[in-house]
DNA sequence: TCCCCTCTGAAACGTCAATTTCAGCATTGA
DNA sequence: TCAATGCTGAAATTGACGTTTCAGAGGGGA
């Protein structure tokens, strides 16, 4: 693992886009400079990511040339300005509500709030699933499906509400379900169940819980078989989970949403009680009857 | 000018964006690969521009494996994948259709358990914002908003769950927030605090818990603002309730799904967050701290 | 027309990043 | 419990890329 730094800021002063600032100093560009700058905003920002060789041909003109182009935007160096571009790219894909805020503004008509906000939630829903890689979700069933060994939920202040249901119905379909208080999870006395094999399926969303993270390090010596179900940024658990399940849950306003975390719980407690039929059949008659 | 040949392509054979080809050698990585695979998907594609001892950072593997995980994904070298992603982004921005081909990454053909069931509760939400009566939605809001009074929850079985989630985030947006446990919230000594005027929201869903009909009777009685969120066959708890907001759960297998009672319940917390933004930021700012 | 100044690109340079190697380690099966 | 296999990351190696230098081209003024 290397000690890589990524304190040092690639802009130099003000927090302008890298597009803005092209714009502010187009015209004290010379001929070839100019070129530059059409190459790049022709193909924006791909063209940035390019090798300085690269950047140079598509735009006719020299490495030299280039270099000097970047300079003049105030960037130090060509990975400087490219570390720049990415951050900008980044912030921009960070919120993908800037099309359900910013696009539909009246295009909805005078649909209500409560409409708009089922309309997003369905969107997002799709989104996670589309995101989610089919062969982690199987995974998980069909190891939850197995029925062997312990399976451990554990939530965070909001999440724990969701682990609450899953155990709630995972119960019924097999053994060994319980859950661990997100809080004091890390208490010798909440670990001392866990054993080698059993399952850890563990709830984080931002703000990401310390705690959780302790604890799922403390699962990880443990070799337990970790699953995070998490939100998009993905929660530094992730480094100790073996499954990692991440779930859109931006909105732009106060609260994040954890409506897809809570549905993705329920599709993966229909497709394990699905592969468990046989076994579980029998165990969730005999419980619903005493 | 360079003689920069730029005729090579990047992509081996097929072509499949980097997206899906992740998606599709997922199974086969090891562990260390996955966790490049989070690493760019959780960022996509930004994290793929950056320099290799960057990615493996981010990634918290290092750069041998990133080097391996592309090797996996079919490019002979790194800046190899990189202009693979470059030309993706290009040909994305390229086309304001982004939507119709991004959207569908699998294919309608294969479409997998999880895409359908996600897809279904999608619509499912869609069909439950049409059948609630936004008047219902917008009074209960209202209503808890204003703050005054206590407010009660309470859920059967599975919707205790969704009780507590609403629990989690109402008690910092407003006072006198509780929960009570279903299953003996007909004891007097769970109802005793129960005043006249105040908010109690009722979870019922099928099999309808007689112990909430029990409840809720008891609480009409002492002249309490009854909420109920139920699904579809409206629960017989409606005799007793101001205010029914009914949802749609049936899957047709196994379990009924709550995720439409789950997301209405976020919903009417943003609603009600939103109407009450004065007080509530104030209340949430100082509980955040503490 | 000639000279000077600025801009420009080719080539040399040095640095840093991608790649390869290898030893240690965890994980799987007997 | 032990051996074998395959995964993993640290360090060494190589090569590419960004950077610098400098000679010459282009253009404007005297």
């Amino acid at each position: 693992m290397a000690d890589y730094a990524e304190d040092e800021r690639a802009v130099p002063l003000d927090g302008l886009s890298v597009e803005a600032r092209i714009h502010d100093v187009m015209m004290e560009l010379t001929a070839a400079e100019k070129r530059a700058a059409r190459g790049l905003l022709g193909s924006y920002p791909t063209l940035g990511f390019a090798p300085v060789a690269e950047f140079a041909a598509v735009s006719g003109i020299s490495s030299a040339t280039v270099l000097r182009f970047v300079a003049r935007l105030g960037y130090r160096s060509y990975p400087d300005f490219q570390r720049a571009l990415r951050e900008e790219l980044d912030e921009r894909s960070k919120s993908p509500l800037q099309r359900a805020e910013a696009a539909p503004p009246r295009a909805d008509g005078d649909l209500h709030y409560l409409d708009r906000y089922m309309a997003r939630m369905a969107a997002n829903l799709s989104a996670t699933a589309a995101r989610i890689p089919i062969s982690e979700f199987e995974a998980l069933a069909a190891r939850l499906a197995e029925g062997r060994g312990g399976c451990h939920l554990i939530g965070g202040r909001f999440t724990d509400a969701v682990a609450a249901y899953m155990e709630a119905h995972l119960r019924l379909v097999r053994p060994g379900v319980r859950r661990l208080d997100g809080r004091t999870a890390t208490r010798a006395d909440q670990l001392i169940d866990v054993r080698a094999g059993d399952i850890a399926v563990i709830f984080d969303v931002r703000r990401y819980d310390p705690q959780l993270l302790e604890t799922a390090r403390s699962l990880a010596g443990r070799r337990a078989f970790t699953v995070l179900v998490t939100d998009e940024w993905i929660s530094p658990v992730s480094r100790h989970a073996k499954i990692v399940l991440p779930c859109l849950t931006e909105t732009g306003s106060t609260w994040d949403a954890n409506s897809a975390l809570f549905t993705l719980v329920e599709a993966i407690i229909a497709r394990t009680t699905e592969l468990a039929w046989p076994a579980a059949s029998r165990r969730i008659g005999s419980l619903e009857k005493g």
